[in-house]
DNA sequence: ACCGGTTGTGCAACCGGTTTCATTCCAACC
DNA sequence: GGTTGGAATGAAACCGGTTGCACAACCGGT
């Protein structure tokens, strides 16, 4: 395996000037600069990260805090994430925590001093945890805002509120909306949000909490029978799918006799004829909270903008009606 | 930040003395051992990970290799790398490739560099691809077998040869298989195991390939209504409700008229009386795979066992007919 | 011809551990 | 009583880069 020193002789300069002439060549003439870059071809040398590390005072690595992966949600978030990281030469570890309990705080404790900065999807830990979580290490939030922190969020609440003048302005009179975890700082916004735009002008039932999985959306079936709605807002795609399933199974058709709001992928699935539907891009919401933090770490990447709490639109779409 | 230099000046010994106290007691007299443990704890030292993995050669990194985080059969997988690794006091990265293409390899030739061990989930790339990337550097085949590499697999094959025999033994006569991607080796199991289960008992269609999603499901219902399969066996939860819905939405209930194979959690979640489903304990998949990697690596973890070739049982489940 | 100010380069220290090798000490043995 | 061997420990080299500092060469200005 070549090293520093290979390349360094190889080339017929000093090893600092070899490490120079390939971190920060402003500093190196540019004919010794390619005479290194040269030698560094020739010999095949790839700069061990461990040493770079080691002196550097930077791991190379990286780690997203998610609270479960099988949550579709969070999975192009990571992606996002992981390819803006690589495309910086960063590698991308996962932890897996809800951050909602001293135990997960003490184990991002502990890989704080092992990695860079902290990406943090902890849509259920309370204010003051995530903040301790934070302290000392770089990290941005993803689709959660706390005074003072860093965040990238995915503006679902301006969708919901959308998505509930929208079937309004359609003419229902009652919409319901299937909510999630009661401590989700996003279900507190969007329930706001919904509330906000159908106060005056449509009767609302705020259901929930439900867990995003298809047999939640089954479970709540019933209750949104119950409440009578015409219109139905779903927080998550899982949650639709399990609605349109159990309404189905009801007898009832959708978007037929109850309107489902779902995702992009799930209307055009099911070929929901009228259906709105709406769409967070969480591979954009990955990418920007990961320039955020390059940024902040002092990674080399593209500008992610400069506003410290950054909101990405959720765009609404009403498919076209059969 | 205490470092080893302050934890030993503490206990009065010498660098190397601490470095052995904590990484090899065997090495040190138990007296010794024990003032440079408590001078660690009151010091709260951690050791630095990027110094261990310079010195030690290894740098307690692992990447996982998989085709998609999309798809719900990878992320179990993930997890339970996760927390075998992390038992061992590792970390683990994703790397999302599919392995079928010379970049994917080159970029695996990269990575390799930086990490002690592969983990690779690449059902499609070709068997000297896969090779290829696995030369050099400890690796475990995940749920995919080649001659002569350590792998750990779910026996789906059995599995799906089970499910096409309980059907026939149920009276049905009219299989259809809903297949996945050509390539895939364990697409190839699987249709030689369900082909040899219903050789002269009972009319079988391989339909396919699909990709793994619920849109996907939903376009092959008109393929299986085709068939005129009174059963249906497909390889992906996301088919199954793909076709569940595709199938109501003609007319046809599940499983009064058409039964399709499906994974515990959407049996239940449907409430579906009779249908059968199988179900890959796909964090133990994970699990056992990294137990094996620690092996090689030489890393501390519990034992896995002994044949390269591991192959994990995939129960079958008939529910309750109603 | 002399001087302050870049520019380019090399030496050596340093990051924080692990490991080799030498040394010391003591018990067991002939 | 002298030798031998194993256990416990320390000094220093080492892993492979980065970086502070010193030094030489070269610049235009007076």
């Amino acid at each position: 395996m070549a090293t520093l020193d290979h390349v360094a002789q190889h080339a017929g300069v000093s090893k600092a000037t070899a490490s120079r002439a390939l971190s920060k060549p402003s500093l190196v003439s540019p004919a010794t600069v390619a005479r290194v870059l040269d030698a560094a071809r020739e010999l095949g040398f790839v700069p061990n990260r461990t040493a770079q590390a080691l002196a550097g005072g930077r791991t190379g690595l990286v780690a997203i805090v998610v609270p479960t992966l099988e949550n579709s949600f969070f999975t192009p978030i990571i992606r996002g994430a992981q390819e803006q990281a690589a495309a910086s030469g960063l590698h991308l570890t996962i932890a897996v925590h809800g951050l909602d309990s001293p135990t997960d705080v003490a184990a991002l404790e502990t890989l704080s001093r092992q990695v860079d900065g902290f990406l943090i999807a902890a849509p259920r830990g309370e204010d003051d945890v995530v903040t301790a979580a934070t302290a000392g290490i770089p990290s941005v939030l993803i689709d959660r805002e706390i005074d003072g922190l860093p965040s990238v969020s995915a503006d679902t609440a301006a969708a919901f509120g959308a998505l509930a003048r929208g079937f309004i302005d359609r003419g229902h009179t009652s919409i319901t909306f299937v909510g999630g975890p009661d401590r989700s700082w996003q279900n507190a916004q969007r329930i706001t949000a919904v509330q906000d735009a159908a106060a005056g002008r449509c009767s609302l039932t705020v259901l929930g909490p439900y867990p995003a999985t298809v047999a939640s959306g089954v479970e709540a079936t019933e209750a949104v029978v119950a409440s009578g709605a015409t219109a139905v807002i779903s927080y998550a795609a899982s949650i639709s799918l399990g609605l349109i399933f159990g309404l189905n199974a009801r007898g009832l058709t959708v978007p037929g006799d109850v309107v489902v709001s779902a995702d992009d992928g799930v209307v055009a699935a099911l070929g929901l004829q009228g259906a709105p539907s709406i769409e967070v891009d969480g591979e954009e919401l990955g990418r920007l909270a990961m320039q955020r933090l390059l940024e902040q770490i002092g990674a080399p990447a593209g500008t992610a903008g400069d506003d410290a709490q950054a909101k990405l639109a959720v765009p609404v779409r009403w498919s076209a009606a059969g």
